[in-house]
RNA sequence: GGCCCGGUAGUUCAGUUGGUUAGAAUGCCAGCCUGUCACGCUGGAGGUCGAGGGUUCGAGCCCCUUCCGGGUCGCCA
């Protein structure tokens, strides 16, 4: 296992030597000690009883020890000890002779002779999973024993590891001048966004307390307060349901914010801190260098046909939709359509692209035409597809100079020799590239195109191993039409400064305007959006009224917010990376869960605790609460 | 809330076309064993097949309802 996540022996954290408990740990000893007494405690991980000797594995946080039983009086006393029992063992460390060292062990070269043991606990002889394979175990069951799923080293270095990268992201904070101030727990319910989590108020008949869905307002108002940096591993709150890389109710946020900050100096700032960070945490994984690449918004939904690409796959998507309007071909010719071309792939199995097909039908696409540039001979039909992959807009000279590749497949018959050339030559297609057809109406294609872009790398084997690809997107649009009403509103946050300020909101076209709106992205995973905060209130009063608010709401709504910027607002911006998706990256986990000490269920209940639970009636009396 | 997958021994799972007493591994219990390290060997206990109803001579298996878990869509400014 990587060296970050093994147990660390440092010296300065041993345990006392007249430890009543122990004098040192289960990890540390090592042939320099032979001799030596030792005190070590823990819990026991195997018993291996030989007759007249017997072997116990006694595991505590730092690791595994060997202690051997000699002494048929003191084995005696080990009678009705069962695993994960606690012990405290005193004995003199001794060499193990070559044939038995045990190289998997840190202290393989040792073990402990046992001259006293004393019982600490003893734990049920019937443990509800076995401890080394919980994370085998059905989540349910380990969730609801989580104090002993934790037990396992494997989940027990998840923790230990998230624990490290908090400490280093706090550290890396600091060097660059920020200061991590608290914000309260129990605050005011928001408005908009997230379902709030309510806490009612005892002193205040009929009155509610909202946990933070993010310390935003709080952050902004530390601006104003005239903090310069500021960060917080921050608690958020949201009632929303749970995903596999979604923790309900509850999760973690790197949370900064920065006076006087253009997008650029919050970007400098988030991608030198994840740089850092995942070039620490990884074993020679390919971190991108900054600066990380600025992907505008609409350019990604183009490319990737997501806000949120996964920058390992190679492939892209290109517009063509122009090159389609002059095709006899009705399925295409109303509609948006989009291409991926991909290399060394027409030799493929026509299973392959059934498969392909399928998917595509499985997702709600109508169809997926393709066709293939014929192969050369001597061109091997499964060679595995190359990364470098042309975009429509850069046309191969030497491709176009060549005589009409012949195309195959099902939508080739719709596209004549001219058209064909054209194809083929803005595209450069090779022999052997297929190009994928995504078409729809345009709510649908870009979706469509990126779902199919992410299967193609997947099942062709494209995506790059061991690397993290990050990117920020860039000029979200302020504004959009709202699909249920047909109305105007807000994109993202209503907090974003719009770009080009006040002028803008006052001539463009609302749907024309961007937002200083920014997400970092990496392997497709959105780590958080941030933005550059609108810190005036003539230009919030203005967006909201875009947006069909009246004056009034935005003072009721946000009343401190709007109230502290009459009282000179530094203009400011941040963001918050969701610390337990870095983590969860880092590790290469699917789910959230994983890298969280006592996660919830997805439906966000916490079986072990036994929460939400009932409370009692003069509990609820106190609050002035009454059930129906 | 919709859709998909799952629920069989403490645990992880198998269980054929609906057909004898529902199996394996592991754990647990008892006995044996002086160099193992997931020790080994022998024996034993352990099941409301998630629950309820239906079809059938007969249901772990088929049908309906329901509960629980996971995934996903909605949702997550």
């Amino acid at each position: 296992m990587a060296d970050h996540l093994s147990y660390e022996n440092k010296s300065e954290r041993q345990c006392r030597p007249d430890g009543r408990f122990r004098t040192r740990t289960c990890g540390e000893l090592r042939p320099s000690d032979v001799g030596a007494e030792a005190r070590l405690a823990g819990w026991v991980d195997t018993i291996r009883d030989h007759g007249g000797i017997l072997f116990l594995d006694l595991r505590d946080h730092y690791g595994l020890t060997q202690i051997v039983f000699h002494d048929a009086g003191l084995r005696e006393r080990l009678a009705g000890v069962s695993r994960e029992s606690v012990l405290s063992i005193l004995g003199e460390v001794t060499p193990r002779d070559a044939e038995t060292v045990n190289p998997a062990l840190a202290t393989g070269e040792i073990e402990l002779r046992a001259r006293d043991v004393e019982v600490l606990s003893h734990a049920a002889a019937e443990l509800p999973f076995p401890i080394r394979e919980s994370h085998k175990t059905r989540e349910e069951l380990r969730l609801k024993y989580r104090f002993l799923d934790l037990r396992n080293p494997e989940v027990h270095e998840k923790i230990i590891f998230r624990a490290k990268v908090i400490a280093f992201l706090r550290e890396r904070m600091a060097a660059h001048g920020f200061l991590e101030i608290q914000t309260p727990i129990l605050t005011a319910s928001s408005p908009e966004g997230a379902r709030d989590y309510l806490v009612p108020s005892r002193k205040h008949h009929g009155m509610f307390y909202a946990l933070p869905q993010a310390p935003q307002q709080f952050k902004q108002l530390l601006m104003v307060s005239g903090f310069d940096r500021y960060f917080q591993i921050a608690p958020c709150f949201r009632d929303e349901d749970a995903r596999a890389d979604r923790a309900p109710g509850e999760f973690y946020q790197l949370d900064f914010e920065m006076s006087f900050a253009t997008q650029e100096d919050v970007f400098q700032i988030a991608e030198d801190v994840m740089f850092d960070t995942f070039t620490r945490f990884t074993e020679g994984g390919a971190v991108t260098p900054p600066p990380f690449p600025r992907i505008p918004y609409r350019e990604s939904m183009l490319r990737y046909g997501t806000d949120k690409p996964d920058l390992r796959n190679p492939l892209v998507i290109c517009d063509l939709t122009d090159f389609f309007a002059d095709v006899e071909f009705k399925a295409f010719q109303r509609q948006q359509v989009r291409g991926i071309v991909v290399r060394n792939c027409a030799g493929r199995p026509r299973s392959f692209f059934d498969r392909m097909v399928d998917y595509a039908t499985e997702i709600g696409m109508k169809g997926l035409g393709y066709v293939s540039v014929g192969a050369q001979t001597g061109t091997a039909a499964t060679a595995a597809a190359t990364p470098d992959v042309p975009t429509a807009a850069a046309p191969d000279s030497a491709a176009a100079a060549a005589p009409a590749p012949e195309l195959k497949g099902p939508i080739a018959k719709f596209l004549s020799p001219e058209k064909q050339r054209e194809l083929a030559a803005s595209l450069s297609l090779k022999p052997d590239d297929t190009l994928f057809f995504i078409s729809d109406v345009p709510a649908l294609v870009n979706k469509y195109a990126g779902q199919i872009r992410s299967e193609l790398g997947a099942r062709l084997d494209l995506i790059e191993t061991g690397a993290y690809r990050f990117c920020f997107i860039v000029d979200y649009p302020m504004y959009e039409i709202d699909a249920e009403s047909g109305k105007l509103a807000f994109t993202h946050n209503p907090f974003s400064m719009p770009q080009g300020e006040l002028a803008a909101l006052e001539t463009k076209d609302p749907l024309e305007i961007l937002a200083y709106q920014y997400d970092i992205v990496c392997n497709g995973v959105e780590l958080s959006s941030g933005a550059v905060r609108n810190h005036r209130p003539d230009i919030m009063k203005k967006a909201f009224e875009i947006a069909g608010y009246a004056e009034e709401e935005l003072t009721t709504k946000f009343p401190a917010l709007l109230n502290a910027f009459h009282y000179g607002a530094p203009p400011h911006a941040g963001m918050a990376p969701g610390l337990d998706r870095i983590v969860m990256l880092l590790l290469g986990e699917e789910n959230i869960r994983e890298v969280i000490a006592f996660p919830m269920n997805s439906s966000a209940q916490d079986t072990m605790m036994g929460a939400p639970g009932e409370v009692t009636e003069a509990q609820l009396r106190e609050v002035h609460i009454k059930l129906r």
